[in-house]
DNA sequence: CGTTCGATTGAGGAAGATCAATTAATGTGG
DNA sequence: CCACATTAATTGATCTTCCTCAATCGAACG
């Protein structure tokens, strides 16, 4: 599943909690998201002082095979990761927010082994890695916020996986739109109308289907009150109750799954 | 596709490769890797001292929702990632051969994301996180080793992704088979025979399909002569020419899928 | 030697892909 | 501003792949 951060912190992690938390511990828990993010992203600027660049929708920022040296925190704006193989595949395998760090894959074998193409206009700061790991020698407060979107990325893209290999359709579009406005809560985002900036085609792509899968899977969701189409251009979005998309994707599971073992 | 490091370090990056690199380049490709490996290892038992600690089958070395404190490098053996959603959902996101660091997953959140199971007798080294910390302070190479571990995890997993949502289940078995070898090769073992430690079912779960599919494709790339299952037991397999698994990816992609039938 | 678990194989069905047509939104040049 | 072209999205009709259900077989084990 897409959104598994909180189950992680559950008290009793091996058992299926039986009633959602209550709508308020939700509210705090995200606001204190997006005040650390907010934190983090004042120390980063004060302590690396990054240099800050502009980019627009379609831009890479690095692409597959280009020599590594820089990471990049994103500030405002939306990025996708694009795996390329050598037989020309394409496949988005992760979604950037703000306070996300970008490049991380290039560090293993000295080069890039993705593209990263912004999806909109937004603002990313570089840091070279070299100098990043000389203030985090002097400052380990800082290696821990590195250490920390490392882990949060490995965490992040299995849950992608899982939510690929175990979902249908249907509940793998809902689990998606879930993820988005759970990344959108924790920042301090509304959440109740999102804007996808994506074509069918991208959804598509990152979750494994086809493009006219997603449509009808958004349109059987829309038939059934758990999103609307806002206004013209079906990329806008209300979403009456984020907690119903969870609950979609547990209903999906109805029939006991087969379990490992 | 699942080993698409050769691919990052190509010329041509956005270019497929006409032809795959001779044999011997390969070969010494995967001698350093092995080399690298066995060099870090050392590095890792002189300066960190490790408690060392033996597994076995079917142990867990850490579970979702405990407390994040120690990481663990394999020594020896196999291990699966295995992560579970509230609703009951297993899913094997990630294979950990020698070499490997697992428990990265619990930096973010300061618990364990996932579990860790050994599917052999195996020996882990285990390291508290704060008392590596302390060292990497000491010796940047070491930091530079646990970066290195991170980032390749971060494009592995990616890979995974990009195979199940990419490629149809008889490539999706070539390609996971072919994964296999290249780990094996990289660490300096041998390749023309493996023995599969998982059964269908789990292979199936982990290439999000079901054990009976994998069985079939199995079947057919028997048929095809990619694979030969050695004497009785079915989890022994000969593989006569690893590239053979990799040009059979590539062929599922073309226009014309049916190669052998 | 029977029991159990894992693997194989077949038959039928369902989810989703593919192909195709239509509509809606966006952009372009006159 | 409008006709036109272009791209995105929806929806329907078929077809394919893979899942589900079921039977059989082999190997391992007490």
């Amino acid at each position: 599943m897409f959104a598994t951060e909180a189950a992680v912190t559950a008290p009793t992690p091996r058992q299926a909690q039986a009633c959602p938390p209550a709508r308020s511990q939700d509210a705090d828990r995200y606001r204190l998201a997006s005040q650390k993010i907010g934190q983090t992203m004042s120390m980063l600027s004060e302590d690396l002082a990054p240099q800050r660049r502009v980019v627009h929708a379609g831009e890479a920022i690095y692409r597959v095979g280009e020599d590594f040296g820089k990471l990049f925190i994103l500030n405002s704006g939306l990025f996708k990761i694009v795996n390329l193989a050598a037989d020309g595949r394409e496949q988005v395998v992760s979604l950037k927010f703000r306070g996300d760090w970008l490049g991380f894959d290039g560090i293993a074998n000295g080069r890039y082994a993705c593209d990263a193409i912004a999806m909109d206009t937004g603002e990313i700061w570089v840091v070279a890695y070299d100098a990043l790991l000389a203030v985090c020698a002097r400052k380990p407060a800082l290696l821990a916020v590195v250490h920390e979107a490392m882990s949060r990325e490995i965490a992040r893209d299995r849950d992608s996986l899982m939510s690929v290999c175990t979902l249908p359709a249907d509940a793998r579009v809902a689990d998606f739109l879930g993820y988005w406005v759970d990344a959108l809560a924790r920042r301090g985002l509304r959440t109740d109308q999102i804007t996808l900036r994506m074509t069918r085609a991208e959804i598509g792509n990152y979750l494994g289907m086809t493009l006219e899968t997603v449509s009808r899977s958004l349109s059987q969701l829309a038939r059934g009150r758990l999103i609307e189409f806002v206004e013209k251009g079906r990329r806008e979005i209300r979403i009456p109750r984020a907690e119903a998309l969870a609950e979609y994707v547990r209903d999906s599971m109805t029939p006991a799954p087969a379990l490992l073992q």
